[in-house]
DNA sequence: TTAATGTAAACTGTTAACATTTCAGAATAT
DNA sequence: ATATTCTGAAATGTTAACAGTTTACATTAA
């Protein structure tokens, strides 16, 4: 990997974020931080902190010991991962007041305005789509929640991304379910909202599935050796 | 605050948490890590770990310039806390497999036992307490849920410390309703489950509130100055 | 007075060194 | 042979110093 002199932290921990999702560093195997810090040509530092993000996101254990172990990922954990976003984006759209829903519809529109305009130029924009989903979440004024999702959302960055050339092709696909759940939202038909919204994330689950599948690194358990 | 000579991070994360959530670091101010490091005698290593912690809990925020803001912690965000575990635990109650429920069944009673027999030394065990909560949710073999839980988990347990001389009294109650809720989910009524849960922690976030108000210093808006 | 510019202090990001704990294997005793 | 103790290596936890950026404020120009 190249590391520039800037935001180093950021640049090993994304690093180390796709290399786990991509099966390069494989569950059991040790993360120790001097070994990284040469490899990286980097200082311990940032990579302590890379450490403890990814502890946050699931993807390495701590034990009591201190020393880091990779917990590995596969199609499980992304399933894991969109049932849950499911339950917190599903449980937002009804606690979305009407009129915060008001002041937010011009922003949301903007977003879906602007995956029209990326998909046209042949792009996929995941910095958007993200802001669109994360708009609903925080338009429901709960801090906890809207902290809770983006606790996911770099997780689900890097797993778009690895993904997107498998996604990109149902691109217009994704932009008019975006619509149908802002029209069903400001029509208050909640529930209709809901089941637009599942059924919109069971389907980027389904390729996210097969897009990793495709890039993923082929498994082999190793029993925790250094 | 005595700090002592090991798991310095930790120390330096619990108390600054407190001091947070009791209103001693007001809303607005700013957390600067040389001179914590130098009030709290310890180097800035620890309490940069600390602070990164901090935010992941939402209790501050990191600008873009890299300075750390405190986000200040009222009764609203208690409401979001426990709205948010209720979200969570629900969801979980439905997910748990007979079998699963089964092979855990013991240690959700011996968990019950425990808290009974803490209960008759006049103690409140919050520990136990929330190992029974975390058991309902990994009992879904969720990765994801869990996680989330879990990354709720140390505010909940400051916060029950913080608030145990209101909340110690009912405790009697408390135990029974863990009794009925596993009881529901043995005969598979899950709604009934659900409906006991929430209930549950309702009455707990009105105790929360209620001790946090009592210990709580004096609200005051701060203009961000350092 | 207001705006622009320069500058020292303050603060964060990063690195490197020191301290302590943990681990693995050799040496020893039973 | 097996268990136990010792010892050095390896890894983490912590500290301290360095580098670069941002902030605040004084100075200057319009």
């Amino acid at each position: 990997m190249r590391i520039t002199k800037k935001n180093i932290f950021n640049q090993v921990l994304e690093y180390l974020r796709k290399e786990i999702i991509l099966g390069n560093y494989l569950k059991g195997e040790y993360l120790v931080e001097v070994n990284l810090a040469k490899e990286l040509n980097v200082s311990r530092g940032p990579v302590r902190e890379a450490i403890a993000k990814l502890e946050a996101e699931n993807l390495v254990e701590k034990h009591s010991n201190g020393r880091t172990v990779v917990k590995g990922f596969d199609v499980k954990d992304i399933q894991d991962l969109y049932d849950s976003r499911i339950l917190l984006e599903n449980h937002a759209l009804t606690q979305i007041s009407s009129d915060e829903l008001k002041e937010n519809e011009n922003l949301l529109f903007l977003y879906i305005d602007q995956m029209k305009e990326a998909h046209e130029k042949g792009k996929r924009d995941i910095e958007i789509d993200l802001a669109f989903h994360g708009l609903l979440v925080k338009m429901t004024k709960n801090n906890t929640l809207t902290q809770l999702w983006l606790s996911l959302r770099e997780l689900f960055r890097t797993l778009i991304d690895i993904t997107s050339e498998v996604t990109v092709s149902n691109q217009k696909e994704i932009i008019a379910q975006h619509v149908r759940i802002v029209d069903s939202l400001s029509d208050g038909e909640v529930k209709e909202a809901q089941h637009l919204l599942k059924a919109h994330l069971e389907e980027a689950c389904k390729y996210c599935c097969e897009g990793i599948m495709i890039n993923k690194r082929g498994e082999k358990h190793v029993t925790g050796k250094n």
